[in-house]
DNA sequence: GTCTATACGAAGATAGAC
DNA sequence: GTCTATCTTCGTATAGAC
């Protein structure tokens, strides 16, 4: 069916996009590893290379914003956990090659992703605004702390890959959950 | 001379890497921009674009390892400061385009050039534990935290360029001076 | 030693056969 | 509607003239 191979391709391009990046990606190279013929791409994707890989950033986005919102019940530090535990599973199943298509698009040469980078990054910090609010942390603090642990465990994520190795990302999470306890009792 | 036309492709190379990454640098791009003839690009880097992408990467990383070092003496508040400011010139003075060439060779996607990334944050690490000793930090805690402040501050370099502001540096660093204090005084 | 000219492959994108 | 074959451009790298 089109809408299956459809899908499969925006997943092929996420991962792509998380392993070298929008620029160094190939439409040859991940039409042929879905089994794909190349001209399907344009079939699929009339805005070709930028418009997929744009979808292929926000899938990711929306994947972890809906992690995160599922998880708010279960308190800050679960989520804090199980943020940091969906990027292990990437790195340990990647061989620590694969890391995150939004940081990817946040560092691409068009400037068009930045601005898909921003929104997905907004929706996150949005998400952990509400989980952070919950366990506590003033309402002036806390989208400053949810932007703090975006970025903290993109950069682990950069780390733990030049590193082949989770302990950054171990790292980071023991940091945070310090700082978002004593940001609660303040 | 021979030595300055080098100099300038690695300064050059370093720019062009911070900015879309090692794989989309063009050494076509890099030698017209420096007008420098491509084939000389051969000469001075026998080892072609992944020699001239390592010592960039190197270049940096002594840059800003020096940089800690010289500032260690003004406690840690004003490392991470310069630290921050560092970052924040790059941006400012790039329209934020340009970020750091070291996360961009750690999410590179030759395997050789994780390797010089994970160096250079080693280094980074390390003279940030030095700081933080200095400052009163248990030694136990030192490493885990100086390894934050370096994913943390990569991070916010990434959410700085794909927000077009520097805000979020400036909240990280706000966020990372708290940690320490409280890391100081326990 | 320095640079011009070029080789060779792969990139993104499209025209047109089926 | 789907895919094959191809266009054009640009990538890294090198051979050989000065």
């Amino acid at each position: 069916m089109t809408r299956d191979t459809r899908t499969r391709m925006v997943v092929g391009a996420a991962k792509a996009i998380g392993t070298g990046g929008i620029d160094a990606m190939s439409l040859r190279d991940l039409a042929e590893r879905e089994g794909v013929p190349l001209g399907s791409t344009y079939h699929y994707f009339p805005g070709g290379k930028a418009a997929l890989a744009e979808e292929a950033v926000r899938f990711i986005g929306a994947q972890v914003t809906r992690m995160i919102e599922e998880s708010r019940a279960e308190g800050a530090s679960q989520v804090l956990h199980d943020f940091a535990d969906r990027w292990r599973r990437v790195l340990e199943s990647s061989d620590y090659r694969t890391g995150c298509a939004v940081a990817a698009a946040a560092t691409a040469t068009d400037p068009r992703q930045h601005a898909v980078a921003r929104e997905v990054f907004d929706d996150w910090q949005a998400g952990l605004v509400d989980v952070l609010l919950d366990a506590g942390v003033p309402k002036a603090r806390a989208p400053r702390l949810a932007r703090t642990i975006v970025a903290a465990t993109e950069g682990a994520l950069a780390l733990a890959r030049a590193s082949g190795s989770t302990q950054p990302l171990d790292e980071v999470v023991e940091e945070l959950s310090d700082l978002v306890e004593s940001a609660s009792s303040s």
